[in-house]
DNA sequence: ACCTGAACACCGTTCAAGT
DNA sequence: ACCTGAACACCGTTCAAGT
């Protein structure tokens, strides 16, 4: 019983709602018409098909990013932005996916891209370097970084026993030596089945600052606003 | 009329060949099973589900890569490497985003990781410093870094009058400066329309040779395999 | 062993109609 | 202005049956 009349906010916040629940394959128009006590066609009124819905739904998320903190240098700034950004993005799981989806710009998404290219314009540094750094930190920008090692939960997998870890171990051992042995690194040797998590979060930092400290080094040496070969850090 | 039997390769060359004509959305497996003049069904005998026909097209690109290099000193091996992922990608342009999608680590993707990884080690880098700049690299292993300033082509949107353009032009500098700023330094001023294309394989050597540098940088300084807060690049 | 037919439980979206 | 009902043209996947 919708005693309250739909709009865009309205459908927009039961969306987020319904993928927190349930995950983001679970947003349907029907799914989400039904949550809303609705039939499907009505959402059509608030937003124009469901790419818009999507757009909408990251929308959600960057007003949830905390604003600039003036009172920081730019690589503190900026360290500060994007690790608010990676917290939303951490408060929910469906949000990685989604954005990675995402192909439109709205204002919102241009807004947020807009302040932090600011950020390092603030800093000093060229429009021309500042282009190269943005994309050099492409989805960090969105407070999360690829994932090459991470294992996808398999929730519903039934446990191994001691036995059959050790013969998975010893196959993946002699097939894959250097994840193993990176994975072991990354864990200190305590591997809870094969591709045990390592700290994202360590590594989310450890990218940007490498690429933050590049930057530095880069305009230190007076980076010219000429793009061309030449232009390549050394 | 299937006068050759079905097989697992000849299904994922027709999915490939699918996807290289109609784009991976036209990629279902009905449509799928109509191009091999079969009924649907057929294919489950030779694929699990959906996702592993993805899974199986993904490998299939990975078997275009070039091997290494032996040849050449380890970061323009790496270099090499990447690059030639990437020409892969681009010949298929779909191969991002089913990349993008994928959860599951086949074999293939595997042996791919585990032989990167292997690259690192051989050129003396710790396990450890190796596990985080596989991180760093995040999608790049993959020959492309995640989309920030491209256009969504927009293929059958009408073509903007002069005044148009110019109206646009001036709202988005208004809203967006630092966006616009960059741009302008992108494309040296030659705008076709906001948020025209940038030299993206430029921007995806600029980022490698960022984060290889980088690598060496910390390399040279005695790197320590212990990955606590004091490892940070300073 | 491999393929088929029919069915199930879903999708996003259109259109014309209701209030 | 906003919502509805019925329909269209699709999906992935199951099951039991065919050859």
């Amino acid at each position: 019983m919708p005693r309250e009349r739909l709009n865009r906010d309205r459908v927009l916040q039961a969306a987020v709602a319904l993928a927190d629940r349930s995950g983001i394959d679970a947003v349907s128009m029907r799914a989400l018409a039904q949550d809303l006590g609705v039939v499907p066609m009505a959402l059509y009124k608030h937003v124009r098909d469901k790419d818009e819905l999507l757009d909408g739904m990251v929308d959600v998320l960057i007003d949830e990013f905390e604003p600039p903190d003036p009172a920081l240098d730019w690589k503190a700034a900026i360290r500060h932005r994007l690790l608010s950004a990676r917290r939303v993005v951490l408060r929910h799981p469906w949000a990685r996916k989604a954005i990675e989806s995402r192909t439109r710009r709205t204002p919102t998404v241009l807004a947020y891209m807009d302040s932090v290219t600011g950020m390092f314009r603030a800093a000093g540094f060229s429009a021309d370097l500042t282009h190269h750094l943005m994309h050099a930190l492409g989805n960090r920008i969105w407070g999360f970084s690829p994932e090459l090692f991470e294992e996808p939960r398999d929730d519903d997998a039934p446990p191994l026993t001691n036995e059959q870890q050790a013969a998975l171990a010893a196959e993946f051992a002699q097939r894959y030596p250097h994840i193993l042995e990176v994975a072991m690194a990354a864990t200190r040797g305590d591997l809870s089945g094969v591709g045990a998590g390592c700290d994202e979060e360590f590594e989310f930092g450890f990218a940007l600052d490498l690429l933050l400290d590049g930057a530095e080094r880069l305009h230190a040496r007076h980076w010219s606003s000429r793009s061309g070969d030449t232009a390549r850090p050394a």
